[in-house]
DNA sequence: CCGAGCATGTAAGGGGTTACATGATTGG
DNA sequence: CCAATCATGTAACCCCTTACATGCTCGG
């Protein structure tokens, strides 16, 4: 999986400019999979020489043109075969974990501040979460089945990293 | 955060050849950070290059000779410039949620198969950690204070994973 | 005798990030 | 007037992965 499959998954449902595939990324997905502009321009370019999608230039008053990509049938064909493709092994990479597994060369309070650093982290998220998750409820209840799912995941996970990391604190400031 | 430090980490504690950081990385670590031999090896030489570590080749009987490093204070000091540098952000990158994400193009047997593997590997995981978690508390009671957190945290984390998975799973069923 | 484990390394390539460059409009 | 938002793109670089190359020993 990389930033191909995913701009042509986002692109089934309607077309996109990159700028706007960039804000698709931003909250469901962010969770799972991230990507900057000087991934997203690149591979928009790569996509649309290779035949997968269709520019079209949108001129706009008071604002950018913008470059809106659409979606053709050999591109529709491509996101298929990446589903059919075997599934990737996660990878969660966390330079805080590491920190924590060496934190016998780091003082007690610098410990215990990385901890609370990383609860109000995973506190803004669940923040963050839930008001998708009401938005997206509200506003398309018709998406309520796998997408609403993914997100339920997603926040479940991070509900999960929050408690755990509530604990870790208090044993933590425990061994004093 | 980057195999640099970590290697520099894995040292503190004794001497340590390619081979053996591979190892090292294998389990509590692995988690939360991976390397393959082709970086670790280009790391090392690189490491040695820039002072901080030493290598001495250990001749071995009935096995391949092997190169052993050791930190030097210059890499001592490079470490704890690493300790002292911000924390740098998690990142999660799940081709499976991105799958899920996208569910509606999929077939509903191909996602419960998806949700099911994901499962098989969560549950797996589980197993290894608890494992691990029996010989360190065994063979190392020294180490109970962080790394010991460090191998809770994981584990809490992997077992919330697998818990969700299972409610997902039953949701997906449910709404066949 | 064959595969698994031990052991080290290189080369090519993939896939990404950050920083830079540019520039218009809108709201406080 | 300044910051934020909208909008696109490039260039340098980083870091890592996969695959290849090599070779020894031990147990079944």
């Amino acid at each position: 999986m990389n930033s191909q499959d995913v701009i042509l998954g986002l692109l089934h449902r309607q077309p996109l400019s990159g700028y706007e595939i960039k804000q698709m990324l931003e909250m469901p997905l962010s969770f799972f999979f991230d990507a900057s502009f000087g991934t997203i321009y690149p591979t928009l370019a790569k996509l649309e020489a290779q035949g997968y999608i269709l520019k079209e230039s949108v001129i706009q008053e008071s604002r950018p043109n913008k470059n809106v990509y659409s979606l053709t049938e050999a591109g529709r064909a491509q996101f298929q075969a990446y589903l059919e493709s075997p599934v990737e092994k996660d990878s969660y990479r966390s330079d805080f974990m590491v920190r924590m597994f060496f934190g016998e060369h780091m003082d007690h309070d610098t410990l215990t501040d990385w901890v609370r650093d990383e609860i109000r982290k995973s506190e803004e998220a669940e923040k963050q979460i839930s008001l998708i998750k009401q938005k997206v409820s509200g506003i398309r209840p018709e998406l309520s089945t796998v997408k609403t799912l993914c997100l339920d995941i997603g926040f479940e996970l991070n509900a999960a990293k929050t408690r755990t990391l509530h604990e870790a604190l208090r044993k933590l400031t425990e061994l004093e």
